[in-house]
DNA sequence: ACCCAGGCGGGCG
DNA sequence: CGCCCGCATGGG
């Protein structure tokens, strides 16, 4: 148990980088007139508390966090050290990545914990953001470990979502990814080294990942981006696909493969950030078909 | 009632 | 390879 804070330095936007659907697992509260925001999640090793006024990021901590560890998962979560100005440099190619910019200023990719991410991904396919996360803390609720002192539980490991059944995770919210998430429990606390991907480059560790039943070209790269810190990884999903047809291909319907390829050209080596500022803007403005 | 959702695996040609 | 289909479920 213990509290401290930091400072930010350059723009951060908390809001938007944990409600843009990257981490699933958080738990949000508004501050009145947008002047503070709250904010809690659960991790393998206790809750972290968090609120945001101005420019200082306060946070407390229990379970088997010390102050050093809590700094560094606040630090390494926000992604605290990125430069958003070189950033924003590299993908400010146009008009269309401007606007988003302007409109989402200090949204940041958050890194996540691995087999949180597969988790929370795997049950994002054919799903919606607010369906996934109520599925993922009824998930936590379910199958956590609880914390003394705490109304809030521990993320569920691997091995302790392997210890139920198909019935119960569909159940709790899983449907028919259910299996899937049976699968995946039991290849992440088994023959799959999760903390060993770190250690790859983004190709081998996006091959190693797509081993798991249920996770595809998307989920992977999902995992990559927003778990193992892999920057040029480009998620294309329904959202992306559209707006990059619609903004730079007049509309024409274009492959998965020529969309990533036009990615890694156009945003080299930081094709996650330009996805990430993609998709929210895209989706703010509700680019469908029929809009 | 209807359509869609941060897709995927399997089956087909 | 590319294409097409079904899939649990609930929010808009």
């Amino acid at each position: 148990m213990g509290r401290d804070s930091l400072t930010i330095k350059g723009p951060f936007d908390i809001r938007n980088s944990i409600e843009s659907g990257q981490p699933l697992a958080f738990h949000a509260d508004y501050g009145h007139k947008g002047s503070a925001f709250a904010l809690s999640y659960s991790t393998s090793k206790g809750v972290i508390e968090a609120a945001l006024k101005g420019k200082q990021l306060s946070y407390s901590w229990n379970g088997e966090y010390n102050s050093r560890s809590a700094r560094e998962e606040m630090e390494r979560r926000f992604r605290i050290k990125d430069n958003m100005p070189s950033i924003y440099e590299r993908i400010s190619t146009d008009e269309f990545m401007e606007s988003a910019i302007l409109a989402y200023n200090g949204m940041r990719v958050t890194q996540n914990d691995p087999w949180e991410t597969t988790l929370c991904f795997i049950l994002s396919q054919f799903n919606n953001i607010k369906r996934i996360r109520g599925s993922v803390r009824m998930l936590i609720n379910t199958y956590g470990t609880e914390i003394e002192g705490s109304e809030r539980k521990l993320f569920p490991s691997a091995e302790q979502i392997k210890g139920a059944s198909i019935e119960e995770l569909m159940k709790h919210g899983a449907g028919f990814r259910a299996k899937y998430i049976k699968h995946a429990a039991n290849f992440c606390s088994g023959s799959l080294d999760l903390d060993s991907l770190y250690r790859k480059d983004y190709e081998d560790a996006k091959e190693a990942i797509m081993e798991i039943e249920g996770v595809g070209d998307k989920v992977a790269d999902c995992i990559m981006l927003f778990a193992y810190n892999k920057m040029e990884a480009f998620p294309i999903d329904t959202w992306v696909k559209r707006v990059l047809e619609t903004v730079y291909f007049k509309g024409r319907k274009k492959r998965i493969k020529e969309l990533h390829q036009f990615a890694s050209e156009r945003w080299p080596g930081m094709e996650g950030y330009a996805q990430q500022y993609l998709f929210w803007h895209a989706r703010s403005l509700k680019l469908r078909r029929k809009a």
